[in-house]
DNA sequence: GTGAAAGCGCTAACAC
DNA sequence: GTGTTAGCGCTTTCAC
């Protein structure tokens, strides 16, 4: 290894090897150091390995020390659309978590059950120490090879049944809930619940649930338009039907209530006066639109904060107790019903 | 290594050598077949190890290759804040190229200069095949030891001085002039461009000195505030001052679009007849927004891809020119001016 | 066309 | 308190 005489010198191609020769002392000790073990270390030593560490640039090689101790000090971060509100703000959470640990984040994409496979045995191939997955079926058996895997593993955003790990979720029933009965307080006769299709999962149910559950409690029929694409153009039909009606529209979603909000404002239909619109997720800008919408608005700096938590104890090898966690989401009320 | 009869096993644990000594061959062979090297491989074996690592569920450790063969197939993100509205357009971009390539993304957030310099240090202690980076710091010697790492950078959305990598923006320049010459033709005496500081960006610099210049042209003045942390109230003072006159302003940035948004209707002060309104960046809702917001609207996906296809050259060994690419901004002429 | 063997840079017993 | 040593699972000459 060459030496250097001139200032900075590359960051480069130093092993604990070369550490080692230039401090005098073995490798096993520079490993010692790099990995916080001082327990029993001259303070001789700690000092001199501290300088020429600093002095060479020494930079450790992750990918050697991952092969041998198994830790990479990567968490994989799994989510179902990257340019979707939701996936910032929840990686930002696990971000801040995260990255004063020295952990890192894989983030990929999973669009389809297949794709979603896919980038699992990946970050699986890359041994990463815990992944972090919005999942995309319901069904635990499309995730049995997670399970095999033996790798920690948390849920986010949506459950699978039976719930064979540890899931973080807002808590959507009992958001819902109150915003429903806030809003049919206004004296709406006609409810449509846009969303995505139900069965794929569960917290789409509970939303739909909470709006029938109050529905019924206060005699107004709840329509439902499951759409599969963010694809609104079916809610004129349901509009026709109920034209002489106080109505109002739920879209499950930010982005359906997005794509339910510009499918209104280019049929020209008046919010809240032909129409009420409310519904989930306006990420931060719910209150620029024209009328300001009504919404749920989850923690999801919250819910990634606490995922990431709850994976790190995982990952120490701390049990937790396989269950949902539900972090409190905010109800804005605004002009739009 | 256990044998298995009963169907799915476990994705664990088996290593190069299982499969060798399954398929009766030696690892050198398995490893080739793994890394495509068929030139001289009969197609018997080839065929069994298709199957046996099948059968195994055999997934290769990536740390034991990458050890060896210097290469992660993974590649660093980082951008100056992941909750942005720019990051998730740009890594979803970044995403569509390497995800097909079997490539990872290991995200970061470089907040400040100092936390910028700790998470690529990081990076390059992963041994990341290349890393794409949103510059904090408009200073090339701030990232002289990325050049001395030998590592292949990508720089996104800002440029440094001197130009050390290639980099990847939008036309800002032009796309400005262009934005700037059709709202002036409305009539506007009075012109103020909301930024960040200047000094740590050039894009930023580009933008304001757009509007000079078709200020200049068009004789009309423009005004500068600088603001650190999108927070706009000294905008009162300036619409003081020219309060008898038609004025408009242009937020540099998405957040500063947004926060002169609200703090505009927050003062209940009306967009367009009191001041015009436009900007940088709408991310896809300033259509939304009361009134509509004329706009530059990056596009942000293009820009990913663009700087993902040239990192994988790069990576892959070939010479690219050090230069900036630009790519075409959208210009949405809406009501708010 | 395939195998043997030498490491990649690090960690962690186990010695002393 | 520190050194010796045996690998971690893979890639890649160099033989044959």
């Amino acid at each position: 290894m060459k030496t250097d005489e001139m200032g900075a010198l590359p960051l480069a191609n130093y092993t604990i090897n070369d550490v080692a020769k230039q401090a005098g002392v073995s490798k096993a000790t520079v490993s010692r150091y790099l990995n916080g073990h001082f327990e029993r270390m001259s303070e001789t030593t700690k000092a001199r390995l501290k300088t020429v560490i600093a002095d060479m640039h020494y930079v450790p090689n992750h990918n050697a020390s991952a092969l041998k101790s198994k830790r990479t000090h990567q968490i994989g971060v799994v989510v179902g659309d990257l340019a979707n509100g939701y996936a910032p703000y929840l990686v930002k959470g696990i971000a801040a978590i995260t990255q004063p640990l020295g952990v890192q984040i894989l983030v990929a994409e999973g669009k389809t059950v297949a794709q979603e496979r896919d980038v699992l045995l990946n970050l699986l191939s890359q041994n990463v120490d815990g992944i972090i997955l919005q999942p995309r079926s319901p069904h635990a058996f499309d995730y049995q090879f997670l399970q095999d895997a033996n790798v920690p593993v948390m849920l986010v955003d949506r459950l699978i049944a039976p719930l064979v790990f540890a899931c973080v979720t807002s808590n959507d029933r009992q958001a819902t809930n109150i915003l429903a009965q806030a809003v049919l307080e206004k004296g709406y006769q006609q409810v449509l619940v846009i969303a995505n299709p139900l069965a794929e999962a569960s917290v789409r149910q509970e939303r739909f649930d909470a709006w029938q559950n109050v529905g019924q409690k206060m005699n107004v029929p709840v329509t439902l338009l499951e759409v599969d694409d963010d694809e609104v153009d079916d809610l004129q039909t349901w509009l026709t039907r109920v034209h002489d009606q106080k109505a109002v529209i739920f879209a499950a979603n930010g982005n359906l209530l997005l794509a339910t909000l510009k499918w209104l404002q280019h049929h020209h239909i008046t919010i809240p006066e032909t129409v009420g619109l409310c519904g989930y997720d306006d990420w931060h800008f719910g209150g620029l639109a024209a009328p300001a919408l009504t919404v749920v608005n989850q923690d999801l700096h919250q819910i990634g904060e606490t995922v990431a938590k709850q994976l790190m104890t995982l990952i120490a090898g701390d049990d937790i107790t396989i269950c949902r966690t539900e972090i409190p989401a905010d109800i804005h009320m605004r002009q739009s019903v």
